[in-house]
DNA sequence: TAGTGGTCTAGACCACTGA
DNA sequence: CAGTGGTCTAGACCACTAG
């Protein structure tokens, strides 16, 4: 038989729908242009509303396309790069510091920041909310957990909570000797209240950034930042000193 | 009215049933155990299929299970921590790398590369294909690029691919200075070789970090390297020479 | 070959946005 | 208010794995 075997292994649709959209945006679309509504492109491309849906969450996934209830698919623009660098070992709040306390609370930690900070479990630690932003947009929530072995609880000598408790916690912070400092980055999702303050939904993919601050000979603090990783793309300053040329800054659509 | 304002905001059953399963996860089960199959669960919680599997793919991405086709579904270990320190300035295939030289080629790089590399487009470069393994399984597939301004093109030289022409590509960068490096984190979908030197479906979701190798003021090589982002969690080395007590190590199931 | 997860459909209703 | 994306259903068939 001469039949010649063409599509041995058939791509599912929504995988080759994304790449004729992923290359459609590239030619046909500008950044911030709004796209037609899903019952439209599922129409226009003859399958399930559900299948066309796939490859737009895949599109999302890579930054390529931004999605608002009530609003649209929009073109995004590329991702941003914000640094995470980690030539600086400085304590969170140093001067440069790009984050912005929001509160501070007194509370027992999750299981798995106890485990990291040899505390024991149930011990209270400070809990910082910090958020940053970048390019007028929110980018970033962070937790820090500061024990007291660290910090001593000073409920009684600040304000009850709030940025201003959260800043005398990190003023305290700077007082103590800096002897190093450790980074993981994993995939999560958002959990509901960093997804509010990220204006995502919650289940989002963020990029969750693990600092481990050591003083003392001890995990002084920990940070839990988590990124949207949509919009970001997390860099690590360049090593050496070589002086690098940046890429077409993100623009407003 | 009396009525208690339960629920104003409904959270979404998908995001019910992850949370429920989570629990389940940490309390009833052991790493490697299989769940039930998805239509069983579908059933036991009252929910279609595709619902569950809302909440099962969440569940896949934050690592705590793994699916496998016509096999079930699975408690995965841990994460397994990958370092990809910043420390060790060296060029790639330098002593103590834990890459393995898989092939190499010489054509045109996509043009997201070419733009970094500063090399016209069109313009040939050396593409070395490297993989990387962890604790017995595939975690990461690498492509470098070194364009011949770097490296001149040793075609005629050389064994012709494989294995032996990646090692020779990689013999020559020692000889040069590397003067710095740079590197970059995003989210990203796996492209189908990827995926299949990664042991997953195409589109699944790989961390890819992107280094920039420095020397002669030029950018002298790229690095673009996808991790698998459901078994992995990249690590930055200590800064500051701080001995880490580490977790438990990931296990066999 | 039986059983699993992966893909796909054609609907329905809900939550949110902006005019 | 109309229009958008987000959630959910109840099916169907396919691709893969292992006994």
């Amino acid at each position: 038989m001469g039949t010649t075997q063409l599509e041995s292994v058939p791509e599912p649709k929504y995988w080759h729908l994304k790449t004729v959209l992923s290359e459609a945006l590239d030619s046909e679309f500008t950044v911030g242009e709004i796209l037609p509504n899903e019952r439209e492109l599922a129409a226009r491309f003859g399958v399930a509303r559900a299948t066309l849906r796939q490859a737009l969450e895949q599109l999302e996934l890579e930054g390529r396309l931004q999605r608002r209830r009530g609003v649209g698919t929009t073109v995004a623009p590329p991702r941003m790069g914000v640094d995470v660098g980690t030539e600086r070992h400085t304590w969170p709040g140093a001067p440069g510091d790009t984050w912005q306390p929001v509160d501070c609370v007194v509370a027992a930690p999750p299981a798995a920041v106890a485990e990291a900070l040899v505390t024991d479990r149930h011990e209270p630690v400070h809990i910082v909310r910090r958020s940053r932003v970048s390019h007028g947009q929110p980018v970033a929530a962070e937790l820090l957990y500061v024990p007291h072995t660290t910090v001593p609880d000073l409920t009684a000598i600040d304000a009850p909570s709030g940025p201003a408790r959260a800043r005398a916690v990190l003023r305290e912070l700077q007082r103590r000797e800096l002897e190093g400092q450790d980074r993981a980055v994993e995939l999560g999702s958002a959990r509901a209240d960093d997804a509010k303050e990220l204006d995502r939904l919650p289940g989002a993919p963020v990029l969750v950034v693990t600092t481990r601050f050591f003083a003392e000979g001890r995990t002084a603090a920990l940070s839990v930042a988590t990124y949207r990783a949509d919009t970001c793309r997390l860099t690590f300053g360049a090593s050496g000193g070589v002086e690098i040329h940046h890429g077409p800054e993100r623009q407003a659509s």
